[in-house]
DNA sequence: GTCTATATAAAGATAGAC
DNA sequence: GTCTATCTTTATATAGAC
């Protein structure tokens, strides 16, 4: 379920793999330029053959390492979430206001070279999945356990500042995921639209939110 | 540059038109059609052809009427966002927290029979225009004309609750969409995932910050 | 304005040779 | 595993008759 590519040497590439031979290898390789390709053009836009073409390997090849579009994208998301998750688990152990901030303002440059664009992608196949019962399950699999680790961190947050965690951290965290998206989302549309420091402060009325004890909004 | 579509019905369609002719006539059923078959399958997934034969014409006819499937989808919009406007200039005259939470609770039905799906096509739309300069841009004035409609909404309650209002009432207009789009993604994902009242709920948090007067989260 | 027929193009995916 | 070549489908859009 879980395709890997994080175990694989993903740079430059003239080093010999000392493992999984060149099996890994090639699929690293269209995972690399996948991204490329597909932050210049989006899920859709972006064509199998200019991946291929991209990695240097023909359409052939990408057929014997994936099954289809999709699910080159969900092994492309799972690299993403597993970094996300991982510094959310850190966020959680060591909560503060600030660093709970920081996490979020440096979102993008932590998702690596494409990190501005994977909001957006990441939204796009969204879409497309919700159109599609079988990815929908395995996209809404991934999203609950992103939803799942920020309420850990929300709950930290709290014990931190000596309040009672609200009922369910959960629904905050849907909120906060909310507004990051949206935001997103109008930015790319139109960047003079939104202040850029805008996330940050829509973020800081839910810590006052919390702060103040009205966490659960009712 | 803004086409048209609202002088014309858009119901059953029995009745003869008084004026514009079979022009409008034409236009007005694959229009109608066009959102049947947008909400079934999204802007990518829905095709002209069906739009079309949906209306009971040929894919000729849909070319004499439009210039292409983004043409038709913006005279979509323009109906849909006409009417929200409308809404919310009432909205904005008459204030009262209740009346605006209901406006925000009953958004889905009062934009007729795929209301549902509105949003959803709508962010699917949105993401397409962002990979078009020429579309974004007109997405773009569409947005801004809505942010402007809800940030006076927010300043007459503001006015009503014997608030000062935020120096950016469109910041904060921004988030309130901001929360909304994207809770009904992550509902349209997963409805299990996220309690149905969550966006009211969501929706209280910012008249709450107003009325506390931390309205500009600063 | 509308129709039928077609041009054009590009996509995803597969077959079979190496 | 990878390549070249191809299948198959489907889309947008247009041409020309009526």
């Amino acid at each position: 379920m879980a395709p890997t590519g994080r175990d694989f040497v993903i740079t430059s590439g003239q080093q010999r793999l000392t493992r999984q031979e060149s099996r890994g290898r090639t699929r690293a390789r269209l995972l690399e330029a996948s991204a490329a390709v597909f932050s210049e053009r989006g899920f859709y836009g972006a064509s199998v053959e200019e991946i291929a073409e991209r990695a240097g390997f023909s359409k052939g090849a990408f057929y014997s390492n994936f099954e289809s579009k999709d699910d080159l994208f969900l092994a492309l998301l799972d690299d993403r979430i597993d970094a996300d998750l991982r510094a959310l688990e850190v966020l959680a152990e060591d909560s503060s206001v600030p660093a709970f901030l920081e996490f979020v303002a440096t979102r993008a440059s932590r998702r690596g070279d494409y990190g501005e664009q994977w909001a957006l992608l990441s939204a796009e196949f969204w879409l497309h999945a919700v159109r599609n019962p079988e990815l929908a399950n395995k996209l809404a699999a991934r999203q609950q356990a992103g939803r799942a680790a920020l309420a850990r961190v929300i709950e930290g947050l709290c014990a931190q500042m000596g309040r009672k965690a609200p009922e369910r951290a959960e629904d905050l965290a849907s909120v906060i995921l909310a507004v990051d998206d949206g935001l997103v989302l109008q930015e790319a549309l139109n960047p003079n639209a939104v202040p850029g420091d805008l996330r940050l402060r829509a973020l800081l009325l839910f810590v006052q939110a919390i702060s103040a004890g009205h966490a659960d909004a009712e």
